[in-house]
DNA sequence: GACGTAAGCTTACGACGTAATCAAACTTCT
DNA sequence: AGAAGTTTGATTACGTCGTAAGCTTACGTC
């Protein structure tokens, strides 16, 4: 019943780097980003901060492991046959969930960029469903998978960042950011579905 | 030969919020926003950290004081005439062309949003040129605007990021990049100049 | 039980943001 | 000229942070 990889005798452990990510991503949720540090994530796994230093390097990977968690729950089973397009714009609409999901945590993409196997796998569910072939060649789908990301990311950011000076009150409603949202999405598939000069 | 806002005595300023704010860029140009501290900023102008106090309440209003500097810089004139979506794509071009020269500065955009005031004199450049009417409604140009904003920053924090376990060399090409953004940006451009069902 | 090993704990250091207090350098009023 | 008022910068100090070094604990294997 023991997983792969035998134990080679030493103290059982109380974390694992898994551990180490869910509870950061919880600290953040809970406490929000800028209040986030080792001491604070260990306490939450009963264990002192420097423990947490046998599983991740620093701080810093430890955030990216939380981008990693983040944006691979994004992957998504896209049926065959789709059209390209609509394969970028479903894929948009549910890496925008999953960004919402956690708000707090949106600031971490911009400073920690997805690894290239999270994002080559994501790139890989939609080439899965798409047929290449005629103007439709890999190039172009992978900008237009590119170019869809980046736009969720921005527009994430700019959802869950609180303008300087305003309260959440006279902040624009989640309705506006919805329509904006599906405004930029559908331009920018539209954009790509249409064979552009240049 | 005194400037307007008579001074009404006290010790003579040696830094202002400008100041400050040039010299926060500075150190994040040189040492990287990670290294950015009030005590360096401090050390930069010849004075204390403490003394920035007294023009800054905290970090973060520093922070945000060099976003504004930054965005406002995009500013740009439009010739009249010019179709909306050009003028959105000129903006677009303008507004990388500004991050860009600062990309150590970029990720700062992620986490303390441009102010209102800013945005909107952007915007207003791009009224001014536009001529409104038909389908080319105020809703559309400001959506449009916004739209790709957040597609020049997600795109630029995507280029200034370093992927994690990635060198300097074995990273993309600034020409692949420029080519991304093009595609992207004329996408998004074309996209918003068709008419769109829904 | 002794040994090797992996994991958590303790201690410590330098740097950070910033609150509180004090000293200095100017203008204005007498 | 000098006193008063005002604005600015310097000093000191506190709590928190990331994390390096070394120690202790709890296992599997002889």
């Amino acid at each position: 019943m023991s997983a792969a990889g035998r134990s080679r005798g030493g103290r059982p452990a109380i974390v694992s780097k898994e551990k180490i990510t869910m509870a950061a991503l919880a600290v953040i949720d809970a406490d929000g980003l800028e209040n986030l540090s080792m001491r604070r994530v260990g306490e939450r796994l009963g264990v002192e901060a420097m423990a947490l230093y046998r599983h991740v390097p620093n701080k810093s990977a430890m955030l990216a492991a939380v981008v990693d968690h983040l944006t691979a729950g994004a992957a998504m089973e896209i049926p065959g046959g789709t059209a390209w397009t609509d394969a970028l714009a479903g894929f948009g609409r549910r890496y925008r969930e999953v960004l919402l999901l956690h708000p707090a945590a949106v600031p971490l993409l911009a400073t920690h960029p997805v690894s290239p196997e999270v994002a080559e796998h994501l790139l890989g569910r939609i080439l899965a469903a798409v047929e290449l072939g005629g103007a439709v060649t890999l190039e172009r789908v992978q900008l237009g998978f590119q170019s869809v990301a980046v736009f969720v990311l921005g527009h994430a950011l700019a959802q869950v960042g609180t303008p300087p000076g305003g309260d959440a009150a006279q902040s624009a409603s989640p309705a506006y950011y919805d329509e904006w949202f599906e405004t930029g999405l559908a331009a920018l598939c539209h954009g790509f579905a249409a064979t552009l000069p240049t």
